[in-house]
RNA sequence: GUCCCGUUCGUCUAGAGGCCUAGGACACCAGCCUUUCACGUUGGUAACACGGGUUCGAAUCCCGUACGGGACGCCA
């Protein structure tokens, strides 16, 4: 059977990074199996769904390259199917109608709470005469479940997982105004949708249980479920907005790279060997559901980070003249001219050795594009004693006579530090500190030619 | 409270009874490279939660304990 995955998020604010890689877990699933992948917008809450948070999820997935195969379905359109299952399984005896009213069952919670018991619904509409219905209320309809013998869930993930139908009440599946409840829809959806894998977070669990029930009561056939691991905080607590960036299109504000952050996912709760570094392709071909770990997984930024690093490094120089220019368009300080402009693609080379962000590599490059006078770093005005300014003039002088590439300005810088005997680093820090306003900059004879022989000696000469 | 799940270096992980004096990666520390900063490179610190079994032999299997997480809505 052709393997058919979802992804099914809630649109309620922003694509987290802990779905991102539930999403990504299935894409990767599919791809393996040569399968489908399909998406499911869970918008059935009118009052938390909005359109701009359908809009974030479908945004964060396409920068992710995480890309459906189908439009996406939208779960709102699908509730007169819904209802129309749930009218099945009451006419088949496999649901009931219930007039409790919500005074009532919270009464029903307290109390059981109360006696240290577990909040249940205590099924007192389950066989009782429809005729003592109270007027004039609406029911909900229940799913009759199973009231001996246990549940079982064969996970691919946390391997078979049982409770005993003890433990389960009877769930509403229709409330009373007519709209289906969530574990309602998802199964009718999953199946009408002919969903094979059902890959999802940890949190959903123990969901499965009362969805197995109802696939039981239709006389479906299951799919095969796997729950995989939430991702924590650094401090072992479930994710929030304090341990950092959690949403995935902060991280793209943030200076990361989809493939980076992607790599990253991939290895947070799974692993193949020692490999680290693995682009989709190869993501594609050995991920599967037997590497990935049942305990949940800390969020480690410093590792994205890293991992970051290495994407930049290898990154297409043009793409990342993109991204910087981008981001340095703001900038009030700057004149970011096409002079400025071929300054910055000339020394992307270098400078992408440099950055593990693209804020980071953006603000590496701004020097580039800063209008005379610079201004100076505390250390790097520290360089510029009245000593290093007569060094400045006497370079200025040499490097005039040169054509201004690489190889000769290195020529020119070796043999002045010879004839005047000094070190190369007491020539070159000078000049760094003159040409960037900085102490920490890309090969100096690189950031010279990038510059250009005009722009460069005008810049000695602001400081000298 | 009840039910479900989990537990290998600080973090992510490798490990499917002997290959483990537990491997890799990030972070950290020290050295090398070097015109700065990175990169790279060499080395170092650092873990099988605890207690019982089973076995000739257990990080790996079983049972408890502790700790952590998740779920218990007419939310999704």
């Amino acid at each position: 059977m052709t393997v058919r995955a979802r992804f099914a998020p809630s649109p309620t604010g922003l694509l987290h990074i802990g779905s991102a890689r539930t999403a990504l877990f299935n894409y990767l699933f599919a791809r393996h199996h040569g399968g489908e992948f399909l998406l499911r917008i869970e918008d059935t809450d009118r009052e938390r769904s909005t359109e701009a948070a359908t809009h974030v999820i479908i945004e964060g997935l396409e920068w992710l390259g995480i890309t459906p195969d189908q439009l996406p379905v939208f779960q709102s359109t699908r509730m007169a199917r819904h209802a129309e299952v749930a009218r099945q399984m009451l006419a088949s005896g496999h649901a009931y109608n219930c007039y409790c009213t919500a005074e009532e069952l919270r009464q029903m919670r307290e109390q059981a709470l109360a006696e240290g018991r577990s909040p249940r619904y205590d099924g007192r509409w389950r066989d009782r005469d429809p005729a003592e219905a109270p007027p004039g209320v609406a029911p909900a309809i229940r799913l009759r479940a199973p009231r001996g013998g246990e549940t079982v869930v064969e996970d691919l993930v946390q391997a078979t997982v049982r409770v005993a139908n003890a433990e389960l009440d009877d769930m509403i599946i229709l409330r009373s105004d007519g709209t289906p409840t969530y574990n309602h829809s998802v199964v009718v959806d999953d199946h009408d949708m002919g969903i094979t894998n059902v890959i999802r977070g940890d949190d959903h669990l123990t969901n499965t249980f009362r969805q197995v029930q109802i696939y039981q009561a239709m006389g479906w056939e299951l799919p095969r479920f796997a729950h995989i691991p939430l991702i924590h905080g650094a401090d072992g607590a479930k994710l929030s907005k304090r341990h950092g960036a959690v949403s995935v299109l902060e991280f793209r504000e943030q200076g990361y790279l989809p493939e980076a952050l992607c790599n990253y996912l991939l290895r947070l709760g799974w692993g193949h060997g020692d490999l680290e570094v693995l682009d989709r392709d190869e993501a594609i071909r050995l991920f599967d559901l037997d590497g990935v770990g049942r305990a949940p997984s800390r969020m480690d930024y410093a590792k994205l980070t890293h991992l970051n690093g290495i994407y930049i490094r290898q990154a297409d120089d043009d793409r990342l003249m993109r991204e910087v220019l981008e981001r340095l368009a703001h900038r009030t300080d700057l004149a970011l001219g096409s002079k400025a402009a071929a300054r910055i693609r000339a020394l992307m080379p270098e400078l992408k050795q440099r950055a593990k962000t693209l804020v980071e590599l953006a603000d590496a490059a701004a020097f580039l594009a800063h209008p005379l006078p610079l201004p100076m770093e505390p250390k790097a005005a520290a360089v510029l004693t009245p000593e290093a300014r007569i060094i400045l003039r006497e370079i200025a002088g040499a490097l005039a006579k040169t054509d201004f590439t690489p190889a000769s300005i290195d020529a020119a810088l070796r043999d002045f530090a010879a004839t005047t005997g000094r070190k190369l680093g007491q020539v070159a820090q000078p000049l760094r500190a003159a040409l960037t306003g900085s102490t920490a900059s890309p090969g100096i004879d690189a950031t010279l030619a990038a510059l250009g022989k005009e722009e460069a000696l005008a810049r000695i000469e602001a400081v000298t």
